[in-house]
RNA sequence: GGGCGGUUAGCUCAGCGGGAGAGCGUCUCGUUUACACCGAGAGGGUCGGCGGUUCAAAUCCGUCACCGCCCACCA
């Protein structure tokens, strides 16, 4: 017997440990079927997962599900991310509570603790994983730092950089000062920022009177400035071109210089360079080959290249001295307050700096192109579509990718230098040094490069390189082929550039196939007001703890419905308990079924085409038409349609109508065996259909109802339908009846009839149908309608009825004596009211010759129809109105 | 400065060329043997404004307003 309540959480540890016990979740390389593959977003391994994770996962979950019921061959790829920076960030945190540093511990120690920290997230993440009932093939588990990965990541930038695809560059980088690392143009965030604008005079050479006005918002980087540039045409400075202007505190002569990069609307139109941290003035400093004064540290401090003074200071600190200093000296003309955006370093939280560095670049505008034509053509389709303008728009537009980071925790450079600093890229050491010997004639010692790559270059080879590649081996190549292209990408809109588009570059070059023909992009989970989750904000939900209160089903069935297409979805606690509700009304209505004997044994060998009952038949009808619905929703990623319609056709059909429909049928021996099992059926679909969405209730239910015996709910087969058993004719007549038990409980309610008082029926005007199914419905609406008589008559309904109109038939409520006939009076001129607009507007549209000549026939022919019903009720109504007030 | 998205019932949102919808909330009634995490019923909307296309517009086009998001090097 099932528990008065469903509860999840022993359903949940049960159910998720049948599915492992029977390798549920193994995909089958070897069965003869359609492959379905998804690759896992592989999560961070900083922590723990995040609501986002959770949609992200449990829209995977119905997908991979879905497929495995429908008898694909379902490939869930497992693993996680090493993240390079934020999980380094981490790992330093912790060592500083400890009062440790990372340089105090050294590299190799660090990157142990890295490991341990890694072993231990990847743990939570795992359990998390199975928490939401996620079931990838997690024998086949990789992250993207273990082995085979990274030599998948050697041997792609080996290959690149001898198609010389990747190169190393002496250029400005994006400097993040407190990590102390490049980062790339993706990980900068630009920040709007109240600053100042600081106007300083440089004294012309030779005319110590006159002076050059220039505008900046960092005055400490005037101390690495090597020109002033002004535009060409600007007469006020036509005849400065090619003079100096000695830089204050520096005391150096710097040119002026004409470039169009000046802008004589802007400012005072003259503006000073400084090559070495402004990535403007270095295109202007290669354009006039000025020189590139560096005046930082990796660590933003200034260096020795500027004035004893100086040395030393932040640059926050250089600021406010370079300022007062040009004060002092009178050449602070002004200060205005100023709006503009300031690059911060994402990880890092503090403002980057254009830095002059060597780093690894890789030409990423080459890549792009394949990748570009790619989508254009079709062969991998976003969703939704408007996506791709997103895609189109960066990668029409990339720049190359800095693909080197100054850290520890990463995929380390396969790159080798000789004493000269010739730089040997191989995939080991062993090779390195061969080529080194070839190249200097002789053994020479080698230091390798001690940079590691960036986290996104080895997620970018995800879909292939977790399949095995490169390994020739034959199991791998067979499996590689088998599952990739992946069928479809379930990630979030703001990882679109970052992964999405690198895997398409990669994949597209190394396998020559785009690496899923699907692309679903999903919103951000918001709180209940809007806002971005987040630790600091306090508002940032824990999927575990949402799960342990309202049952890892309603999580997962609340964050599909709310999951419409390309929006940002708000996750509220009254959504939450909603769903819950849903997952309880279920269980109940599991419960009804034991309760009346309805389960396993009662649904065996049972044929539903055979089905007498019209009720029966319906519900079978609905049965089949929900599994269309949910089959055309999940075909195009509608989590949120597939969500509403079981929602819908499980309450208001099967509980709100069925249920209540089979009660009496139950109790009747002539019809409880064909509704026992109808029952029964109706239920075991509807598990079925469930499962993807809600697994546990599912299979918990599957399992209690007795279906165990044909094994785990989880390894069933979706049932194809035939299109016979839908029954129009049993549809129709238990529409009818469903609008006539609602006509009289209206009624009822509106006339104050106490709802244990049992009222009369009458039908005047009945047809031969109407009759029929009166005859054979009459016990189920006198129960729903709480009648005491119910049938047709031969006269006009009596006087003092409450009435309605239902098909051709006119039917009352004998409510003498307890309906006011004023108030029933004033209900049929509203009704008549309402009908009589609906059809006057039906009447002009269709007096309209232009409607009638171009409206396609069925629209037409609909509007006659809905006339014809109008006028119809129209007319009974108001005969009933004319007799009450005679 | 470019680009994208949004504006529909009190709230959250579907619908995107032919009868304005759902869930929640509100109000009324109800404890009949699946379920009060329930049942029955009701009220509630110039579909942001204006203009256009069309026989027909919440739905397509233009325009304006407001709200988000993404990208971008203006001193």
């Amino acid at each position: 017997m099932l528990d008065k309540t469903y509860r999840p959480k022993e359903a949940e540890a049960e159910a998720y440990r049948l599915w492992e016990e029977t390798g549920a979740f193994a995909a089958e390389p070897e069965r003869n079927a359609e492959r379905f593959t998804i690759v896992i977003p592989p999560p961070n391994v900083t922590g723990k997962l995040h609501t986002g994770h959770a949609l992200n996962n449990t829209m995977q979950d119905v997908l991979m599900r879905y497929h495995r019921m429908r008898g694909d061959d379902a490939m869930w790829m497992p693993g996680m991310d090493h993240a390079g920076i934020a999980t380094q960030m981490v790992v330093e945190r912790g060592l500083e509570a400890e009062g440790k540093t990372r340089r105090g511990l050294g590299r190799e120690a660090f990157v142990e603790r890295v490991w341990d920290w890694t072993q231990q997230s990847g743990e939570t993440i795992r359990n998390q994983l199975r928490s939401l009932g996620a079931g990838p093939d997690w024998a086949r588990e990789r992250f993207t730092l273990d082995e085979g990965l990274s030599e998948a990541v050697r041997t792609v930038f080996v290959r690149l950089y001898k198609e010389r695809l990747i190169y190393k560059d002496l250029r400005l980088v994006n400097w993040d000062p407190k990590l102390r690392t490049a980062i790339s143009d993706l990980e900068v965030q630009q920040q709007e920022t109240d600053g100042h604008l600081w106007h300083f005079r440089y004294p012309v050479e030779g005319e110590p009177q006159r002076s050059l006005t220039v505008a900046t918002t960092r005055p400490e980087t005037m101390l690495g400035d090597t020109a002033v540039a002004v535009h060409p045409d600007d007469p006020r400075y036509k005849d400065l071109i090619g003079r100096k202007v000695i830089l204050p505190l520096v005391d150096r002569p710097i040119p002026v210089i004409a470039d169009d990069y000046a802008d004589p609307a802007t400012g005072s139109g003259a503006v000073k360079i400084t090559p070495a941290h402004d990535f403007n003035d270095f295109e202007v400093g290669l354009r006039h080959d000025l020189p590139k004064i560096n005046i930082f540290d990796e660590t933003a401090h200034l260096n020795d290249k500027v004035p004893e003074a100086y040395r030393g200071l932040d640059r926050f600190e250089a600021r406010k001295k370079v300022v007062a200093d040009i004060e002092a000296l009178g050449l602070l003309e002004k200060v205005e307050p100023h709006r503009h955006t300031v690059p911060h370093g994402d990880r890092g939280g503090v403002p980057i700096e254009p830095f002059l560095t060597e780093q690894w670049y890789l030409d990423a505008a080459t890549l792009a192109k394949p990748a570009i034509a790619a989508v254009e053509e079709g062969r991998t389709v976003f969703h939704p579509k408007q996506w791709e303008n997103t895609y189109f728009e960066w990668m029409r537009n990339i720049q190359p990718w800095c693909i080197s980071r100054q850290l520890w925790w990463g995929h380390q450079i396969p790159a080798w230098y000789g004493p000269d600093g010739t730089c040997f890229v191989e995939m080991t050491e062993e090779e390195a040094a061969t080529a080194a010997k070839a190249h200097y004639g002789e053994a020479v010692e080698l230091s390798r490069d001690p940079d590691v790559l960036d986290t996104w270059f080895s997620s970018g080879l995800w879909p292939f390189s977790t399949f095995g590649w490169p390994s020739q081996d034959a199991e791998v190549t067979a499996n590689l082929e088998r599952y990739y292209p992946g069928s479809v990408l379930v990630t979030g809109f703001d990882i679109i550039f970052f992964w999405v588009a690198r895997m398409m570059m990669f994949g597209l070059h190394f396998m020559g196939e785009v690496p899923f023909r699907d692309v679903v992009i999903h919103g951000l989970v918001r709180d209940e007001r809007g806002k971005k989750m987040s630790k600091s904000l306090g508002n940032a939900m824990d999927p575990i703890e949402l799960i342990e209160q309202y049952g890892c089903d309603a999580v997962r069935f609340t964050l599909l419905a709310l999951a419409v297409p390309g929006r940002d979805l708000k996750l509220a606690p009254v959504r939450l308990e909603g769903y819950r509700n849903f997952a309880t009304k279920i269980w109940n209505a599991a419960r009804f079924a034991e309760m009346n004997e309805a389960t396993a044994a009662a649904a065996s060998n049972f044929d539903p085409g055979k089905c007498k009952e019209p009720v029966n038949r319906w519900i079978i009808g609905r049965t089949v038409e929900a599994k269309a619905d949910l089959a055309a929703a999940l075909e195009v990623y509608r989590f949120d349609e597939a969500a509403s319609g079981l929602y819908r056709f499980l309450w208001n059909r099967l509980c709100d109508w069925y249920i209540e429909l089979a009660k009496p049928l139950l109790a009747d021996a002539a019809t409880a065996g064909e509704t026992r099992a109808t029952l029964a059926w109706a239920l075991e679909q509807t598990l079925l259909l469930l499962h993807p969405m809600m697994p546990f209730l599912s299979e918990t239910l599957w399992q209690q109802l007795g279906y165990g015996a044909k094994g785990p709910l989880v390894s069933q087969r979706l049932p194809d339908y035939p299109p016979a058993l839908r029954d129009p004719a049993a549809d129709a007549d238990i529409e009818w009846l469903i609008e006539l038990v609602g006509e009289v409980r209206g009624l009822r309610s509106e006339m104050n009839v106490p709802a244990a008082a049992k009222v009369e029926l009458l039908l005047s005007d009945a047809g031969p149908e109407t009759k029929r199914r009166l005859e054979a419905q009459s016990e189920a609406i006198g129960r729903l309608a709480r009648l005491s008589r119910l049938e047709a008559v031969g006269e006009p309904p009596p006087k003092g009825s409450a009435l309605f109109v239902i098909g051709e038939a006119t039917a009352a409520i004998p409510l003498a004596g307890v309906i006011d006939l004023a108030t029933e009076r004033a209900r049929l001129e509203k009704e008549v009211g309402k009908l009589e607009a609906e059809a006057s507007k039906l009447e002009r549209k269709l007096g309209n010759a232009n409607f009638l000549a171009k409206a396609p026939e069925e629209v037409v022919e609909e509007n006659r129809e809905r006339l014809a019903d109008m006028s119809g009720r129209r007319e009974r109504l108001s005969g009933a109105l004319a007799r009450l007030s005679a």
